[in-house]
DNA sequence: AAAAGATAATTGACACTTCAAGTATCCAGA
DNA sequence: TCTGGATACTTGAAGTGTCAATTATCTTTT
């Protein structure tokens, strides 16, 4: 902070609103990069260790981990909400998933626009194996980190969240 | 934490390894998926912002911003390092803002596999344009947090980040 | 019930990314 | 000097992602 600069007592000088402005652009600029570098960091560590003990790839384990948890399966929208990512991205990765039998598209009766997506009994056993891994890998990241840490990073980044989802939406 | 679950006076009894363990795993995993999910929400907002008021997207601002900083231009080498990407990539990139007249590939009169790569006059123009709007979207959405709250998750995602590179590289 | 409008999914064009293979150039040693 | 190995960059294939346009199917309105 501007403070320590004047830790001698001379009286509150404004040690100036453009001071101040100009290190928090500083400070944010630099904060994002660090945010951006860690999860990147991350995202490539999972990755590359799905590639090398699974041959699979981030997306394709992130539409399954969707599937799991839904054994009526979801249509292809509500992966696409799920995912994050946009409808044609999903038919992709579905129709890599299907030509490998981990994953099958059942026609609703109901509504015959819809697909449902279900994992496949080949796919729920690999993405059980997938799973344990992945888990493992994630707290070896994180576990050095400490309980208390832990909870301050995560109130943190969900403040962070709020603010970022207001200027977004709002 | 599992001490909740016991605030009445029972003699601390081994709320146990095993439940610690579990909860551990869920608090890692849902502190990854914030993390994802913040980064990936910035991300997205700074994408739309550089597409819709500049037309030109994430990497192209990234590679011209690690040119600013280097006047006498970066080999291609280079340029994969600080942005993190494979060689081939780079290639895309550059050809398609030297294609827009943004940057120039020189070739390094000492060693003639090399590459140069700068900004033009209309590169640099352009970018400090870019650059002056990118730090007011940081400072907007990181802007909210508070200089004390911003420092705390600085300090914190430096320890993540030391960590993580620790398990990748040692 | 026919037309109009909304919704579900796919397609195709383009950008970015990785990886492996290829080309050109440099450097070091016989 | 020339040969072998390293280095710099490009290329091509395959996966991931977006967007806009298309097709198929529902739903609503008249």
């Amino acid at each position: 902070m501007a403070k320590e600069k004047t830790a001698l007592k001379i009286a509150d000088t404004p040690v100036d609103a453009e001071t101040r402005v100009h290190d928090d652009h500083h400070q944010s600029l630099r904060l994002w990069l660090r945010l951006l570098t860690c999860t990147n960091q991350i995202e490539i560590a999972i990755r590359q260790n799905l590639q090398s003990r699974f041959g699979t790839t981030l997306p394709r384990f992130d539409l399954m981990a969707q599937l799991e948890r839904a054994p009526e399966g979801l249509k292809m929208s509500e992966l696409s909400q799920r995912m994050m990512v946009t409808g044609g991205n999903v038919t992709g990765v579905t129709d890599g998933l299907e030509k490998d039998g981990l994953v099958v598209r059942e026609v609703d009766s109901a509504d015959r626009r819809v697909f449902r997506v279900k994992l496949t009994a080949e796919g729920g056993r690999q993405f059980q194996r997938m799973a344990a891994e992945h888990e493992r890998w994630i707290i070896d990241l994180f576990g050095p980190l400490g309980m208390k840490q832990k909870r301050q990073l995560g109130e943190l980044l969900g403040e962070l969240k709020t603010h970022v989802n207001q200027r977004r939406n709002g």
